[in-house]
DNA sequence: TAATGATATGCAAACGTTATCATATTTTAC
DNA sequence: GTAAAATATGATAACGTTTGCATATCATTA
């Protein structure tokens, strides 16, 4: 169907190899025969197909990316900044949504693997690493992002600080004179939830405040559990005035708990999100929030990706932590003097 | 590096053949010896080299999807559709974001045909069709989804019913009673913002309302062309109660420019948007909108494509035409009397 | 028992490249 | 003017599969 190398050579006489030297721009063709070969190859709209030269270079030149919800803000703004940095260069993307299942990431991280994918991008839901691990010692490059798991070996990550977030959130509250402040982390045994309960426990910590476990609750990054660990919190804690939500779907959540309860934010229960971006602007009061660099988590991972795939033999494992910012809003007043 | 049929057929003294009939579960393999091969599969942990494969095969199982912005989510919630039914069937897919470049969507078109996509599902921005004509005529199939380009051939397409969509959303707005209603529609050379002109003529012609042109204006789906656009009608039309805004971020720029003038959402002016999905609930008022069905969008678009993959010969092509939903919110009153 | 057909297995070519090697031609240098 | 070096070109093998063909074995049937 499509012209090929043979094609070309047959009608202009010439071998296989010096149209593969001229298509590849090298050495060892004469001017004349470059010339003649170029306009062919123009001529009879040659496009080299990629799928025998990665058969031939044991190279794909394309990346697997492995992410639980395309949906969510937070991962279509990563896989932005993959895409962008990694084409640049040459190189594609396959793109697998593992609807937040281990199942499914086991049959995805499967495919990519007989699909000779380069390397891995991954933000895993799964505990189990059998399978990862063994990808990694096939050769393959693997990067995680978001959430780390826990593995013996060293490997590559791109993150932002989770306890510094979390810390700058409470910090913020404390200094708008809050005392009495509760969280919504998440699961404990993934990374993030966890640290961001550590950089909480910090803040209170280091300005003097008793850390009171009533004002402790952990949830699952989901809206509802954000909405019940909210409820439970108001009525645990009928002096608590501020709360820090550690995920974008807890927060609305969240949110909705305090409005039903028909308290006023922030007047009444000052609030720090995360992840919230509100693309429309309209959500009123609009919420103050952690917001982490997704373009360039998406980019930092790209750029690792393309060091590791660069380099041969051994390869230094590198952990690159990225700074989460506090984005201030109106969601805990310390806006109300200034308008 | 990874185990192949040939390493795999040297450890147990048999052909070549014979493994990969075992592998591809065909016939012509004593029962004995497809026990030992599976054996050897499992031991030596055979993972199929789909480089290869296609290559012989002359088919990638692979689609490669392009779209304008993938933090819209319009085109997120599309890709989760067409993932999920593409993977089902042992597809994988390509994503390129061409973040609304026609340059950036003339490469990765490009590298999508040299990586050998057997399909092809496109949001183009382009204006541009020889390369697409190009691509078609080399025999992959093209499907294109939310916007149509200007072919003189048929081509495949799903997308919604552009210009009932305006209708019922003006439909709406009349039956509330509203007989001055204005619209914010998008750029009249693409099929959305043409058609979407159309049904909002169509309603109010149909209940007896006279057009007028005042109350007519044209965007670029922006953001900041929705709250011009709204200025300017707001100016132009002391009595316009109500407005009709084709796109999403249209309408949250209209929103804008209404709350700006000290306006009230919907007691002085009604609004229907487009596509507002708002994940969080947290907008007030809560936006009545059309909503299309995105990921019956993307499943449609993969479906057709299945469909188109596993024919021969000759393809009659279809346009798949999926109905828009009014999504009835809080931003018309329509709820006022119900609470 | 001989003939027939089904089953089992291997060989070799092919998919479209790239890269190594050999050979032929040209250029450079003294 | 010749040796050495650089350039130009092609033949061939290889990447890991699948598949058509040839051959060999086995079971069936008259």
């Amino acid at each position: 169907m499509s012209v090929t190398l043979k094609d070309i050579a047959k009608k202009l006489n010439v071998s296989v190899s010096t149209v593969s030297r001229v298509v590849n721009n090298k050495k060892y063709v004469s001017p004349k025969t470059r010339e003649k070969v170029l306009k062919a190859l123009e001529e009879y709209n040659y496009t080299p197909n990629q799928v025998a030269r990665s058969l031939k270079n044991k190279s794909t030149n394309t990346v697997g990316i492995v992410i639980p919800d395309i949906t969510e803000d937070f991962f279509s703004y990563i896989i932005k900044g993959i895409d962008h940095v990694l084409v640049k260069n040459g190189y594609s993307i396959i793109l697998c949504d593992t609807n937040e299942s281990a199942e499914r990431e086991e049959l995805y991280l499967n495919l990519l693997v007989e699909k000779q994918v380069d390397g891995l991008i991954l933000a895993t839901v799964s505990k189990d690493h059998k399978l990862i691990k063994n990808i990694m010692k096939r050769g393959i490059s693997v990067i995680f992002i978001d959430n780390l798991p826990k593995l013996k070996n060293s490997y590559d990550s791109v993150i932002i600080d989770n306890a510094k977030a979390s810390y700058i959130a409470v910090e913020h509250l404390i200094e708008l004179g809050h005392r009495n402040i509760g969280i919504i982390t998440g699961k404990q045994d993934e990374t993030t939830g966890y640290e961001r309960l550590i950089g909480y426990k910090r803040a209170l910590i280091e300005n003097n405040i008793e850390i009171d476990e009533n004002l402790i609750t952990v949830g699952d990054f989901k809206e509802k559990s954000g909405y019940n660990n909210m409820k439970l919190l108001l009525e645990k804690n009928k002096n608590m005035t501020a709360v820090f939500v550690a995920s974008s779907k807890m927060t609305f959540g969240a949110i909705k708990a305090i409005k039903e309860k028909g308290l006023r934010i922030p007047e009444d229960i000052a609030l720090v999100g995360f992840d919230v971006h509100d693309p429309s602007g309209l959500i009123t009061p609009s919420i103050t929030t952690i917001i982490q660099p997704e373009e360039n988590i998406g980019k930092a991972a790209a750029e690792l990706m393309l060091k590791r795939l660069s380099e041969k033999g051994e390869k230094y494992h590198q952990k690159i932590v990225l700074e989460p910012q506090l984005l201030i809003r109106d969601s805990c007043g310390a806006n109300k003097y200034k308008k």
